[in-house]
DNA sequence: CGGAGTTATGCATGTTTATGCACGATTTAG
DNA sequence: CTAAATCGTGCATAAACATGCATAACTCCG
């Protein structure tokens, strides 16, 4: 019986850093994540409530009320503008989806602000690869083939056939400019890989600086449609965003409000 | 009774190494990987924890509270040690070259002292890529596939059905442990992918800290041959390397002369 | 060389700990 | 108010544990 995959005090340990990111837990979830049966979790909770470390709730527990540590932190970091956008387009990602990370430093950014998303990522680019590989909740798949030193991403017919066996559901792609014709970019052999991961996904989304917004590049990567959702910056030029919407394409300004969405049970939030 | 194969303090030295190593022992697996039984485990366990070098748990025991965060603090500890053991290593790679680098801190270490080298690397982790994506010299191929957390890099199916396509020179291996018997590594997948990927290369090198030499660890990753060269640290412990040279293997001592590695002796000459 | 003392080890014993299961009590949702 | 989910408690069991004892190997000393 007895498979000792942790130590008691280990486990607890894992369950407060849990804790610690999300703010809370489901008993469910602990037992099948160690698995062990939910009564040791009851248990593992009981002991630590006793000791301080958390606050029982029906169907799980609360970070004891007295630091909400993880939210400043997270605040105080995100001052720099890829950030904020990084931000704004991780707010389309939901628990469980599968989702292709391009190369880019937009998409770098957005990578370092997954929080704590559970997300099978996958991604040709080296960068945003070690910034994902030690995220606990993050499942993560890497495309091999020769990486351009250009791009700092693995875009040849390797990569391109690694590709084509998978269909994410969304495609967060790079783009080197965007006007009413669509994404583009500087590189040949880039925007065919982006393109192919653009039509390969159930639907993409691209997170453009507005020093792009309105720019060209040399090569098309698609058409501007309601299968494509772009995120801009909050001082993103009016009339730019005016002719685009023309063309039917999502747009998600970063700063305006957008679709929040909490899920399962546990009705004591902590948003005191 | 039987064989001396450790005396006392010896086997307690070598806990305590994979102690640091891996922040945990199990009493069953110390039990089994020094032959004795659990009962002298638990005896050595007992005295370790009265002298305060590790903290007895349920099962096993855990180092004692002074460096909880094994991996990061690691890498800092480490990094000048691996840096040197680094540098040693790049002397055995020529302009032209194409390499495996495999994962492991140490080849991280390897990786960033690459210097000016015209190399074409490969390699199946996020992070050794990462370091080289910006080398102007380096072609670099990645392989992909699914990140294994634990591992830190690709080590699937797809990863072997892409590694299976090169031909490298050199095989730069990361180890866990090292015995007579050979290399070896903690986890399965990680040594049956670097067992393939020594299999593929014409030649093999592994870069062991001291803590690892001599250390054992569960899956068997090559034996050692004329075919593998060991780079090793200025402080090595002579006999463990006298033992290992009989085997065959190649030795280059760390400080000692140059990248003369000659086989048969490895001579304590660090009188320079 | 040989016997006494020491040490390391394994085995047998009884104890403690961790965990899962059963069952009744409690809470939540509709 | 009812049904389903979750909870707490007591119990059973197996693993891990400490202890005492016997034995083998090694050391010391005459």
């Amino acid at each position: 019986m007895i498979k000792t995959d942790h130590f008691v005090g280990e486990r607890q340990a894992l369950i407060f850093a849990q804790l610690e990111r999300h703010g809370r837990v489901l008993a469910q979830d602990l037992a099948q994540t160690f698995g062990v049966s939910e009564d040791t979790v009851r248990r593992d909770l009981r002991e630590m409530a006793a000791r301080g470390e958390c606050e029982r709730v029906y169907g799980g527990a609360l970070l004891a009320s007295g630091k909400t540590v993880p939210l400043k932190t997270r605040m105080t970091e995100m001052t720099d503008r890829k950030a904020v956008l990084g931000q704004a387009a991780a707010r389309h990602l939901r628990d469980g989806m599968t989702v292709f990370l391009d190369a880019g430093s937009t998409n770098l950014a957005i990578a370092k602000n997954l929080a704590d998303l559970k997300l099978t990522v996958i991604t040709n680019t080296p960068a945003i690869a070690a910034e994902l590989a030690g995220h606990a909740d993050v499942e993560l798949i890497l495309i091999g083939g020769r990486v351009d030193p250009a791009v700092g991403a693995a875009i040849d017919t390797t990569a391109i056939r690694q590709l084509e066996q998978m269909r994410p559901d969304l495609c967060i792609v790079g783009a080197c400019g965007l006007t009413v014709t669509g994404l583009c970019a500087d590189i040949y052999a880039d925007a065919t890989f982006k393109r192919l991961a653009c039509e390969a996904s159930t639907h993409a989304l691209a997170a453009i600086t507005s020093e792009k917004l309105g720019t060209p590049a040399a090569f098309h990567i698609s058409p501007l449609s309601s299968a494509l959702t772009l995120v801009v910056e909050e001082n993103a030029n009016p009339d730019v965003l005016g002719s685009l919407a023309e063309t039917g394409v999502i747009i998600h300004q970063a700063g305006s409000s957008s679709g929040t969405s909490l899920s399962k049970q546990v009705s004591k939030d902590q948003s005191l």
